[in-house]
DNA sequence: GCACAACGAATTGTGCGCAATCCATAGCAC
DNA sequence: GTGCTATGGATTGCGCACAATTCGTTGTGC
């Protein structure tokens, strides 16, 4: 699949990420948010950034721009950078956006019904079970986001999967910021259940099990209880401190 | 220093534009793009629009890259940007995820169908009507255009407004590219007979009436022929060369 | 003890020069 | 005339220093 570029704990001279462009930034700094890596309410200075991949301030102020484009980060002029907290009514637009998206893109998938797109779909399925089997839970749930977006790919059109994308990765975000009262036992079913359909043709039955499982997965969630966001920048991207 | 310039627009040095952050150049440079001042093609040097805008290389190159993300300009590294001269592949999916973003939007109006949300809608038709009579042809595509802005925004999810709004401007630049084989005489009754669906709470029909509205659209256009871009740097901004 | 003002640290935005890179054109050989 | 090569112009990317602005802290008056 993609290539790991996950910086864990504190980097130096060796495990440098290699960075060269603003998308490299850009991907890795994603990455890193969607991962909890780094945190809701992080201050992302420009300098350290800098300093940690080792390209311009344009480069970094670039990606950090994007970011802030996507929401995964708010941005103050002349103050600085943050990672998004995104608060109950985003969350909720979050949630009814990605209905609107992504009955269209579950629609397009089930009217095609394409059995090399259905063996994508299920491969995916398969992976993440072994996966949670595994007990690697935190994979587990990236990959079952990965379905959502792997859905929106096999639906043909760019600019919906682009926007399944970052749907997908705010909700790791709220997901993360919120409370959750339900386990998430149930979701695989559910995915299972929608490539049947979609196998079928049934675009009626795909769209609207699309519609549920994401309603259910907002039912989940405690919107009014958010947790206290974290504004220690700790060291995940390793401080320059160590010389040259 | 050419002080020439036949300004198509309407900016001399009185009515320069008033820019002060990125935000500001964004907005100038996205209406000029819309409103078809910037051709696609059209390069965009950083300098030039340094001193169009007075402002420094940060703030332009800021406004640059999020009109890039917005796919409203193309950004060749070390090369430049340039205004975006869609193809065919992309104004279909273009189209394709207005169906599907706009079906959610206008579900959601013709479900709440509020009374003062579909007065707003109807104030919308009557003023394009009325620049439709007095024969502001352009004008009153634009408010055409603006109305699913319009009832996107109504819809409650800022997301998907934005949403509407970028694949609306994206589509104004499709429909100056290829040239159209129909009329667009028919356009203003579909939004009439939409809103009154909506009024009614008609969810089913209006959805469909968007739906094949968009698909009259994207049909009235010959998506084969696309008009050859023009690449000359019209001075739309009024170039400083007049003293402080 | 509390409100308010002023100072200072930190960070972004700007300007300038320089380097790297890319494209276009001119030149040359055949 | 054609094809390849080299030179030059133009433009973005980088680094450094400085200015502007903001926020947190501290000090003072009451």
């Amino acid at each position: 699949m993609q290539r790991d570029k996950r910086l864990v704990g504190v980097m130096n001279d060796r495990n440098r990420p290699q960075v060269e462009d603003a998308e490299d930034a850009y991907e890795h700094l994603f990455s890193a948010i969607v991962d909890q890596r780094l945190l809701p309410g992080t201050k992302l200075t420009e300098m350290a950034l800098v300093e940690a991949f080792g390209v311009g301030r344009r480069t970094v102020a670039t990606a950090l721009q994007r970011l802030t484009w996507e929401k995964l980060v708010v941005f103050f002029p002349k103050r600085g950078a943050f990672v998004a907290a995104p608060d109950a009514e985003e969350a909720r637009q979050v949630f009814a956006a990605r209905i609107a998206v992504e009955a269209g893109t579950t629609e397009a998938v089930a009217r095609a019904a394409d059995p090399a797109a259905i063996a994508q779909l299920q491969e995916n399925i398969d992976q993440e079970n072994r996966l949670r089997e595994q007990g690697h839970i935190r994979e587990a749930i990236h990959l079952s986001g990965g379905f959502h977006v792997l859905m929106a790919e096999l639906s043909g059109n760019r600019i919906l999967a682009e926007q399944v994308r970052l749907l997908v990765a705010r909700t790791s975000l709220i997901v993360n910021l919120f409370d959750n009262q339900a386990g998430l036992a149930g979701w695989h079913d559910h995915h299972d259940d929608l490539i049947r359909h979609c196998a079928n043709g049934d675009v009626a039955a795909a769209v609207s099990l699309m519609r549920d499982h994401i309603i259910e997965l907002q039912d989940s969630l405690i919107l009014d209880r958010r947790r206290p966001v974290a504004f220690d920048m700790l060291g995940v991207f390793g401080k320059p401190e160590f010389p040259l």
